[in-house]
DNA sequence: TGTACATCAGTGAACGCGCGTTCACTGATGTAC
DNA sequence: TGTACATCAGTGAACGCGCGTTCACTGATGTAC
C-alpha cells in the first residue's frame, strides 16, 4: 500500500492543478468573457509559466475542448435532474423545470452559455469534442424523453407535414427508435423544435436583444413556456 | 456648375473608397468568419496603408458597427418586403414569409448572422449604434404588425399570463400603443415571442447544434412555422 | 538508514506572429487670382 | 492660360501589445537497492 502512496500523491497534485487551471480559465471567461480565454493570461494567474502549461493540455483549443465539455455536461446533468424533480403524471411541469433551468442556467452565466451555443473563441474551431457531443446528445435525450411522456395529447396537434426517419440523421433516429419504439419520427421533430424554442428567446436575451424591449425576460420566457405546453396539450403545471 | 464639379469629384471618391472598405470587409467576414475582422487585413486586400483607414473610420470598433448597422437593416428591409409580398388577407402567408427570409437570410450567410446576433467580434463592445438599434426596432415592428393582424384569432388563446405595459419598455411600450391602439400588452409580448420561436431553431443551425440529428434543417423549421401559425388560429397559408 | 538514479513539474528565454493606432511626411488633386 | 497656394488621400515607419508554442534546463520528488 504505501509503495505507490507516493505515486497516487502525484497523481493527486497532477489532478489538483488540472482542476486549477480549468477553474481559473473558468474564473476568466465569466469575467473576461469568452473571447479572452488565453493560455498566458490563465498562466498569470495561477502563478505559472506559459509554457508549464503545456504538460497539461496539449493545446489551446484542447482547454477550450475540455471546458465546453464540462459545461454542457454540467447542464446536461441540470436538465435531467430538473426533469425527474416532477413526477411524470406532471408533463407539463416537468417541461418547465427544464425550461426554467435552461434559461437560469443561460442568464446566470452568459458567458458560459456563450462557450456552448455561441462563438466560443476567436481562433477555436470545434475539434468534434467527443465529451461535449455526449452532453449535447444527452441534453437532446432530455427532450425526446418529454416529447415521450407529452405524445399522448401533442400527438394529435402536429402540423400537417410529414415526417420520415430519413429526414433525421440515421444515429439519432436509431437511437431514438430504441428507446421509445413508440414514437413515430414527428415526435423525434417535435423534440428538437422545443429545444428551439426554449433556446431562442434566451439567445436573444444573452446577446442584449431582448433589453431594449422588455423589461422582464423571465416573464416572457414563461409566458411562451406555458404556450408550449398549451400547444402540447397539457393541462397547466400542478404547482 | 462647373466650380463645385471638382468637389464633388473628391466626394465621389471617397464614397467609393467607403464603399470598397465595406465591401472587403463583408467578402472577409464571409471568407474568413466574423472573428477575423481586422483593419490590416483590410488594407492589406484593399491595397492601402493600415494608417490610411483611419480617415475612413475612426476606430475599428465603427467599422464594425457600421457593418452591423448595414446587415440588419438590409434584413430588415427583407422582412418588411417579405410581410408585404402577400395580402392582409393571408396572414399566416405573411408570417411564414417572413420567417422564410430570416432564415434564409442567416443559412445564405451566417457570419453575418453571427456579427447581428452573436459575439460579433472577439474584443468589440456594442458602443450602442444607433442605426443597428434602429434596424432592431424596425424588424421588431414587422412582428408586432404581423401580431395584429393575427391577433383577432389569436387573443383567445394566449397563455393565462396577465401583462401590463409596465413589463415592456416604456419606449417600446408607447410606440406599440400609437401605432396599433387596438393591441393589449399580451399581444406585443406575443411579437417578442414569435420573434424567439424564429430565432431559436436558425441560431442552433447557424451555431452547428442542429447537424448531429437532422438532416433537413429547412423542414424541421417550416414544420415549427405551421405550427406557430397553428397556435395563432390562423388557417394555412393561401398557397 | 543511506546512496545512486529516474521521473517529472515547472523555469526562463526565445521564436514569429498579427494586431490597433499614431504621426510626420509626400505628392497629387483642386482653388483662387 | 498660368502661377501660388490649400486641401487632403495615402505612405512608411514606428509604438507597444499580447498571443500560442517550443525547448534546453533546473531542482525537487519519488524509486530501488
Amino acid at each position: 500500500v504505501t509503495t505507490d502512496a507516493p505515486q497516487r500523491r502525484r497523481d493527486r497534485l497532477r489532478a489538483e492543478t488540472l482542476a486549477e487551471i480549468r477553474a481559473i480559465a473558468f474564473r476568466q471567461v465569466r469575467q473576461e468573457g469568452v473571447g479572452s480565454i488565453s493560455l498566458r493570461g490563465i498562466a498569470r494567474e495561477i502563478g505559472m509559466t506559459p509554457g508549464a502549461l503545456y504538460s497539461y493540455y496539449d493545446t489551446r483549443d484542447a482547454l477550450v475542448d475540455a471546458m465546453i465539455a464540462d459545461v454542457y455536461t454540467a447542464l446536461a446533468e441540470r436538465m435531467e435532474r430538473a426533469r425527474e424533480s416532477r413526477p411524470a403524471t406532471d408533463p407539463a411541469g416537468r417541461v418547465l423545470a427544464v425550461a426554467k433551468v435552461y434559461r437560469d442556467w443561460a442568464i446566470a452565466d452568459p458567458e458560459e452559455f456563450r462557450l456552448v451555443y455561441g462563438d466560443a473563441v476567436p481562433g477555436y474551431r470545434s475539434s468534434d469534442s467527443r465529451p461535449a457531443a455526449e452532453a449535447e446528445h444527452r441534453a437532446c435525450a432530455v427532450f425526446r424523453d418529454l416529447v415521450a411522456e407529452s405524445w399522448p395529447s401533442a400527438s394529435s396537434r402536429q402540423p400537417p407535414i410529414g415526417w420520415r426517419w430519413a429526414d433525421l440523421t440515421s444515429d439519432f433516429a436509431r437511437e431514438a427508435r430504441a428507446v421509445h419504439p413508440e414514437l413515430p419520427p414527428e415526435a423525434i421533430a417535435l423534440a428538437l423544435r422545443i429545444w428551439g424554442r426554449m433556446h431562442g428567446l434566451v439567445a436573444l436575451e444573452v446577446y442584449g436583444h431582448l433589453v431594449p424591449q422588455v423589461r422582464s425576460p423571465a416573464k416572457l420566457f414563461r409566458t411562451e413556456m406555458l404556450d408550449l405546453c398549451q400547444g402540447l396539450g397539457l393541462s397547466g403545471p400542478a404547482d
